[in-house]
DNA sequence: TTCCAGGGATATA
DNA sequence: TATATCCATGGA
């Protein structure tokens, strides 16, 4: 990986960073496509826009080291790629996300909008996330930033609803008030399985959301979503169920299990 | 155990 | 074009 830092600008020169690919993998909902590899990123009160440019990736930001945090710059992905080779079922996934980066998103932001996510599709979810960050996110000019705690707290159920979260928007109340009282600030520091006990907690929280923001909230790679996509790619006569695929492949993968999640989720819903 | 709660997308008739 | 199903959670 090559790093080029400029005012406001950074380029980056990996085979292993796709604007596309990384965006379109089921981890994120607030960006914008412009045109082919050309998006619009929020997080928090932060943006950049990523475009393909030759064999470069660009990215445009006041905030350049918040994004080469964001988009996990510091990692290797030809190394991941290299274990991961041992599972002939991962072959073909990565030959198709070889650009595929895990974000490292803010742990609020990801607790939310995961709860949003629940029982619910892309276009919809983005739409709600978008609603809810101009009802009570900080106006930044031309958008309008991820509210934070402080902001949200003040919302009722109604308020949620109002949004189109429909019945989330209970669990995004009381979710919030149990986030109050200092649960943001215990989860980093906790193993996986501590973690995920913690997640279980709040409402609007099941095993799939947990993973989730495990993932991408937490930098926990040795979760494994099982939705629907996954599920379908995974299952068999012996694991028929989600919770068998969970246990079986974060068995079989380990601290890698994140990554290739989200090679498979790519590759499966390319081929949809 | 099964049903239901938004609503947008996708699959099927 | 109309209708059915899907999505992942929690409560009835």
């Amino acid at each position: 990986m090559k790093i080029t830092k400029e005012i406001n600008k950074v380029i980056i020169r990996d085979e292993h960073f796709d604007p596309c690919q990384t965006l379109e993998c089921g981890q994120v909902f607030r960006f914008r496509k412009n045109s082919e590899n050309d998006y619009f990123i929020h997080s928090l009160n932060h943006r950049c826009r990523i475009y393909k440019e030759c064999d470069c990736v660009v990215l445009e930001t006041d905030v350049p080291d918040y994004f080469i945090d964001y988009f996990d710059l510091g990692t290797d992905y030809k190394a991941i790629i290299n274990e991961l080779k041992i599972y002939p079922e991962l072959g073909i996934p990565i030959s198709y996300g070889l650009g595929i980066r895990i974000l490292k998103q803010d742990l609020l932001e990801t607790i939310i909008s995961f709860i949003i996510s629940a029982n619910n599709n892309i276009p919809r979810i983005k739409g709600i996330i978008e609603r809810l960050c101009a009802k009570c996110g900080d106006n930044m000019g031309d958008y309008y930033a991820f509210p934070t705690l402080t902001q949200l707290f003040p919302l009722t159920i109604e308020d949620f609803r109002l949004i189109g979260c429909g019945f989330r928007a209970d669990y995004l109340y009381n979710t919030v008030r149990m986030l109050i009282s200092g649960v943001l600030e215990v989860l980093p520091s906790q193993d996986t399985p501590q973690a995920l006990k913690t997640l279980l907690k709040l409402k609007g929280v099941g095993p799939k959301v947990a993973d989730c923001i495990l993932l991408f909230g937490l930098g926990k790679t040795d979760s494994y979503p099982v939705d629907t996509w996954i599920f379908q790619a995974n299952k068999s006569d012996e694991l028929n169920s989600p919770q068998k695929v969970h246990e079986y492949y974060t068995q079989r993968y380990g601290s890698l299990a994140g990554y290739a999640q989200q090679y498979i989720f790519y590759h499966k819903r390319e081929l949809a």
